[in-house]
DNA sequence: CGACACTTTGATTTAGCTCAAACATAGTGG
DNA sequence: CCACTATGTTTGAGCTAAATCAAAGTGTCG
């Protein structure tokens, strides 16, 4: 068993998936009674504090993961040395996919950017319930596309324009789909990674925002946003 | 049946995917004597002049495609107006995996660069075949994550570092498992809607790399590469 | 040949990078 | 509890790569 440390320690118990809160959004969704009945290995919880590994692209990719609440980052990282976050993952969203093909590799690192709790199921477990649950492979299809287009649009959308512009379209993207227009910020530093600008300009530029009212301080390091601003701001550039 | 005027001038006859020359290598290379009996569905093949869409992202995404040579380039706007290039696809490569998803939208227009021919199915045929066909949908996966790590390297290696770097390391991308270090470039537009430069930026150093011998034009628009010195460039910037 | 589209080159401006220092915040240990 | 280090953020000043605006080449095709 390929367990790192880190994850040792974040160890939280064994999931009930049957039970679980998530049940409806996630990706089993489709499974009958019967099939958790099949279910023999163990799901594991884990909790992971900011900036642990949940896995390396180094690491042999037996596992799949599911994000419980928090968020991870996926890292590359360039021959120079260079990282750069691909893509942000959060509540409901899968990790590892690539782990179901055989004979291949993580393709990055995933760190918790935050408080982070996950659960971990083998991928030998996915791909035999896949093997006679079509309703899981439609299932699996659409999460591998959702992340393709994701991919996209982390291309256009946070890695055209100028720097106004892409944390503008960022900021916008972490409160898409929420009831609030309230988020947390990440450290300048991953916010230079994931657009591809240096920590200073992200911080210039955070800071611009916020003596301007386009971003306001909730409570400590918990932002409203001026949606409509910064919509015209990601469009615009001004 | 949505099939644009484009298209429709394109047409070259119906495929015998039994005796294609790309069989081998090609998203059905899994099927055997028998499944192709079940494809009653017309599968055309298309020539498509440079410039010609193959599919916008407003079609309804009913037909999957295979390139049998040239290349299309997978486009996203903004909504400025401003395009960015999100993928190159070349031989083998497979268009419109999205249309497998109900209620999906192709994600792109897909706009050929070179003289391109192009084999089209519906997606329905593969929807059938795959529900009988594990190996067709280990195939569909391989696909999908095939395209994920593509968008992840566009992101990393093409959007990140200098103009030099990111021009270096297109170049080098588009010879890498190829015999020969000969290829053609694209439109210096284009290279900066992949790179996400201007087109000033991409022909002056395009221009440059010319006259510092690191592109050597063998004949009309094909250029050899000095690999190793385009290596060192697109890791030290230099 | 002339028209059109694309590439190259030039001159100027500027956004963002670099290097550096000051400031804030939280954790550590005497 | 406070001094002290460590870590991240903000700000400043100067520099540079790339954007912008504009014009001159180059090749292709009717």
């Amino acid at each position: 068993m390929v367990k790192s440390v880190t994850l040792r320690e974040a160890w939280s118990g064994e999931a009930d998936c049957l039970n679980c809160s998530l049940r409806t959004s996630v990706l089993f969704a489709g499974l009958a009674q019967s099939d958790f009945e099949r279910i023999h290995d163990p799901i594991d919880q884990f909790n992971l504090k900011p900036g642990a590994f949940l896995y390396r692209s180094s690491d042999l990719p037996e596992h799949m993961f599911t994000v419980r609440s928090g968020a991870l980052k996926l890292v590359q990282y360039l021959p120079d040395g260079s990282q750069r976050i691909v893509r942000i993952v959060r509540a409901t969203d899968v990790l590892g996919l690539e782990a179901l093909l055989e004979g291949g590799v993580y393709q990055h690192d995933a760190i918790a950017l935050q408080p982070t709790e996950v659960c971990r199921f083998p991928a030998r477990l996915v791909r035999e319930l896949g093997r006679t649950n079509p309703e899981l492979q439609r299932e699996l299809i659409a999460r591998w596309q959702l992340a393709l287009s994701e991919a996209d649009a982390w291309l256009t959308e946070l890695s055209t324009g100028s720097a106004r512009q892409r944390i503008a379209r960022l900021l916008l993207r972490l409160v898409r789909n929420r009831e609030t227009s309230e988020c947390q910020l990440f450290s300048r530093e991953d916010m230079g990674a994931m657009l591809g600008i240096t920590t200073e300009t992200a911080s210039r530029t955070i800071a611009d925002f916020k003596r301007q009212g386009l971003l306001t301080e909730s409570s400590s390091n918990r932002f409203l946003l001026d949606i409509p601003n910064l919509k015209r701001i990601s469009e615009n550039s001004l």
